[in-house]
RNA sequence: GCGCCCGUAGCUCAGCCCGGAUAGAGCGUCAGACUCCGGAUCUGAAGGUCCCGCGUUCGAAUCGCGGCGGGCGCACCA
């Protein structure tokens, strides 16, 4: 809480252990003990010394305590429990600390890439995509809050199957079951490109997500009754990848890939838009159709091969293909079948393949760059439709040749220092393949420069899908949840999710103003608020199993409670200068705050500047451990801890100046607190709820 | 089969990394809150074999081993 107090305190346990007992202490730990009455800090190390001293916490801690020589802000000391040294502070010099100007962090050297929300560019973005980008944005946030530098990827498959199979959509949409609706929902689609990159008169950018999702499901039924559409999702992806070669196509071919191009390339906005709601934005669009015509992966794939991590199989069930072996790797043990194909028999190359190339390039071992140019989203004036993720820059994409390209930003991007891949826990295997070939290129060092940020996936509650009409089997609904799938067509989109939000939030708004409707963007803070904080609550290793009501809540342990807190906050201070009186303290009154008699901070009061205090550690918590619950579990007891005072401790209405002037302390530490942790959540804070 | 994850109050989850202070929140239920800074708030109550067993330890929700239940991975898909 106290800037450099932890060095000071760690340093005199150290000093007083070998004093003492002529021993080095075990690491020093500092904990916040559990009531505000206990103290501000906790140190157990008697606990840890009672087994090399062999005598009892709670005498050894006694013993302690007093022989710690410590810094001037902490008051007194003393022994709790069976063996904890508290620490009391100086209550008035430490608020009068806290108030004092905090500064930029120092930067960090080196570069972090996060690459994060990664949705194939053929349907509307759904739930589990926000859980993606919103633990990569708030992640984004952290680190830049702590002083690095980030810079934020959203990789584009342009190239992949998923878009080949709604191409074939469009392209064969007599074929597919229900040939009537396909084909209105394929000529929907077509309007769409038709005005790429603006939206078709009278329709919401949205609609071709929806549309896609639509098709998109209704291919993936066919299939499985229509042997003859595989062929054409096999030739349609052949087209696309050797448009992305640069062969010269023909005919049905090139209609085939150009088709895929700019429908990749117009979902991919529809995407931006929804990411653009809820406050997500990004640096670069890398796009893997320039990672194909660039060949990086020829370039990986000779450093595998010079390295020996690959090799052409001549036999067996992977004959002809190009193979790294990974039976015998430790990660790997126990696999009955531990190979990954890297190139298949018919010469192309897997998306394993193409990552690895990807990853080398990001880790800036590749030797070879994208070019690039700003990405095709202008508005009607000609303004770039998206801004970087800092908003300072436009929003750029990779291109594969100079013609065109912006030779100011080249070089800019990749060659990351760390990277970081938000990707779900399901791709662990997959990711830990690219991960133990970028190893054995060559690069060890850049493998573990490498971080997989996994995470649960977003699944649905059989009342979740239920409640969206989707037929479920029996077998569905004994289950807990059910995993959202693009080809059923059963999942939550997050523009559905949103409005439903913003919905709620106005009728909430109403219903407390008698029936006046909220001015422009405020429901839709208090909806942005909600969902960014429903994502972002739960450990990243645990399954979210949707719930409507529960994403729906702005009562309890929700974006709103933070969002009322931090109004709450400011209206006080609005209230005091509208009655004439002093609201915000400037840097004299803050330095004067140290004077103060220590009486009139009461634990009430300090439970919530302790609280805050905790900020720091907190945000270097969540980087530490990429567990970004953390912080909106930290938020919500700032929150908690505030609207408790809020009723204990009037602040208009003190009983004198002295009082008032302790309290207005107070609620500025609280108030600068919510604001800096809910930005870094990216929970937007309305001028009224 | 092998690997990873989850199992804590009626429900949804913290706490487990790093063993220690009466196991904490929210929702739901019940009972309350000033003519005074906004009731999206607050106060209180009821509610717990921390999945089971064994072990380690002065001490286990937390560490180890063995089970049980659930989920997810283990492609020439991504």
């Amino acid at each position: 809480m106290i800037p450099g107090l932890k060095k000071d305190v760690e340093a005199a346990v150290q000093e007083a252990c070998q004093r003492l007992w002529g021993v080095p202490p075990p690491r020093v730990v500092l904990e916040t003990p559990p009531k505000v009455e206990l103290g501000d800090l906790a140190l157990p190390v008697a606990f840890e010394l009672a087994k090399v001293l062999k005598r009892p916490p709670r005498k050894i801690a006694e013993e302690l305590a007093p022989a710690l020589v410590l810094p001037a802000v902490v008051a007194r000391r003393t022994v709790e429990g069976g063996g904890y040294v508290n620490l009391f502070l100086d209550r008035p010099r430490a608020l009068a600390r806290m108030l004092g100007p905090s500064g930029p962090p120092p930067a960090v050297p080196g570069k972090t890439v996060v690459e994060h929300t990664n949705i194939n560019p053929n349907k509307a973005a759904h739930i589990g995509h926000l859980r993606n980008a919103v633990l990569g944005d708030v992640l984004v946030h952290v680190f830049r809050r702590l002083g690095r530098k980030v810079e934020v990827q959203n990789y584009l498959d342009d190239t992949g199957v998923q878009v080949a199979d709604v191409v074939v959509g469009i392209l064969r949409a007599e074929e597919l079951i229900d040939p009537h609706r396909a084909s209105a929902l394929a000529a929907e689609i077509r309007t769409y490109l038709d005005s790429f990159p603006h939206d078709p008169p009278g329709a919401e950018t949205r609609g071709l997500g929806d549309a896609c999702w639509d098709l998109y499901a209704l291919v993936g039924r066919s299939y499985a009754q229509d042997q003859g559409l595989e062929d054409a999702r096999r030739e349609t992806l052949r087209a696309v990848e050797g448009a992305a070669l640069g062969e010269t196509l023909h005919g049905a071919e090139a209609e085939a890939a150009a088709l895929a191009g700019k429908l990749a390339e117009a979902v991919v906005r529809c995407h931006l838009k929804t990411m653009e709601r809820i406050g997500v934005g990004y640096d670069l669009l890398p796009r893997e159709s320039d990672i194909l015509a660039l060949h990086f992966w020829s370039r990986a794939f000779e450093r595998l091969k010079a390295a020996g991590a690959t090799h052409l199989e001549t036999h067996g069930k992977n004959a002809g293909c190009w193979v790294m072996r990974l039976e015998g790797a430790k990660e790997f043990e126990g696999m009955e079948d531990a190979d990954k194909v890297l190139v298949r028999s018919n010469g192309t190359v897997t998306y394993t393949g193409k990552d690895v190339a990807y990853q080398l390039w990001k880790l800036g071992v590749l030797g070879i760059d994208f070019e690039y140019e700003p990405a095709p989203y202008v508005t009607p004036f000609g303004d770039p439709e998206f801004v970087s993720s800092e908003g300072d820059a436009p929003l750029y994409r990779t291109r594969k040749d100079p013609t065109g390209a912006d030779p100011a930003v080249r070089g800019r991007f990749g060659g990351g220092t760390t990277v970081i891949n938000v990707i779900d826990v399901r791709q662990s295997y997959p990711q830990k393949v690219v991960k133990e070939a970028v190893r054995r290129a060559g690069y060890p060092e850049a493998a573990d420069r490498s971080v997989h940020f996994a995470y649960e996936m977003v699944a649905l509650t059989p009342a979740a899908a239920d409640a969206m009409g989707v037929p479920l089997t029996d077998e569905d609904r004994a289950r807990p949840f059910v995993e959202m799938s693009g080809r059923r067509g059963l999942g939550v989109k997050a523009d559905d999710l949103l409005d439903r939000l913003v919905e709620k939030a106005r009728e909430q708004v109403m219903a407390r103003s008698g029936g006046e409707p909220p001015e422009p963007g405020r429901a839709e803070a208090i909806a942005v608020g909600a969902l960014r904080a429903y994502m972002t609550r739960f450990s990243r290793n645990k399954v979210i199993a949707f719930d409507f009501d529960e994403a729906l809540a702005f009562e309890g342990d929700t974006g709103p409670y933070l969002q009322y807190a931090s109004v709450r906050a400011a209206n006080i201070f609005r209230k005091l200068e509208a009655q004439g009186l002093t609201g915000r303290l400037d840097e004299a009154e803050a330095a004067s705050v140290a004077d103060l008699d220590p009486a009139l901070l009461d634990d009430g009061l300090w439970d919530v500047v302790r609280t805050c205090g905790r900020t720091q550690e907190t945000l270097e918590k969540v980087a530490e451990t990429l567990e970004v619950s953390l912080l909106v579990r930290h938020a919500l007891a700032v929150g908690a801890a505030f609207h408790h005072l809020y009723h204990t401790h009037p602040i208009l209405q003190a009983e004198d100046e002295a009082t008032r002037r302790a309290r207005r302390a107070a609620l500025q530490v609280v108030a600068a607190t919510l604001e800096e942790v809910l930005g870094v959540l990216g929970v937007p804070v309305p001028d009224r709820m």
